[in-house]
DNA sequence: TGGTTATTTGGCTATATTACCAAATAACCA
DNA sequence: TGGTTATTTGGTAATATAGCCAAATAACCA
């Protein structure tokens, strides 16, 4: 049996945590919250992402690199243009508990007020 | 009405975006992953989790005020230990998500190992 | 009060991330 | 082939993050 139970942290479990950061962390950006979200009502080109986004094209491709190298994303070449789709579209579920986060932030937020005031 | 339908990001939807990413970006890193993990099993102090996580405390009390931040964890003071707890007890389901990217990475990797020996 | 333990914060360095512009590459069309 | 459009990549600057040590704070005990 190798370390468990209560002690340091194991080269194995350390690996896990490390993959999941990678992804986590490929998802931790506004505009790359926004691609995988447009990107879950279908294919989208760069170009097309580019003028939503609003910010250089480089860019845009640079998050959408970050993506496909996290594997949430995959590309598509299509004539002189490049589809990306989704490639993981649980990956929407996952918001949800994102967003319950942010309420019960606010609610807290809100209670805090409450509080002050009496 | 306003900017909808294929324009570029509202700022409502910017500030939606960039709020989710706050939180997302939190959980980003292999040790916060670790602690929130643990908290999922029960409270802990600082002084334990510095143990298990193998950096110096100092570190671990910053980690802990970034999780606070963002409203994953909430703390509760006891004589002179500072106890943590998960707010958001569905984070964890989060987690199956990002196992499931994952999964589709390890049999992407093994396909193309397979694709490459024919 | 003075000492001890638990935790946080300031200061610093090293590294990573994001964005832009300009240049390179790729695919198509005339 | 030369031109055009779509996308990626190199280079660079600004900012953010993670770690450590040392010092500050807080709570307890003798």
């Amino acid at each position: 049996m190798s370390t468990t139970k209560k002690g340091k942290i194991s080269t194995r479990t350390q690996a896990r945590l490390e993959a999941r950061a990678k992804i986590i962390k490929a998802l931790a950006h506004p505009s790359r919250l926004f691609i995988v979200e447009e990107l879950s009502r279908g294919a989208r080109c760069v170009n097309e992402l580019t003028e939503m986004v609003g910010v250089d094209v480089s860019t845009v491709s640079r998050h959408l690199s970050v993506l496909k190298t996290a594997g949430i994303v995959q590309d598509n070449k299509h004539g002189t243009q490049i589809y990306y789709i989704l490639r993981i579209p649980c990956i929407l579920k996952f918001f949800d508990c994102i967003e319950s986060v942010l309420v019960a932030n606010a609610q807290a937020h809100m209670k805090l007020l409450k509080t002050r005031r009496s």
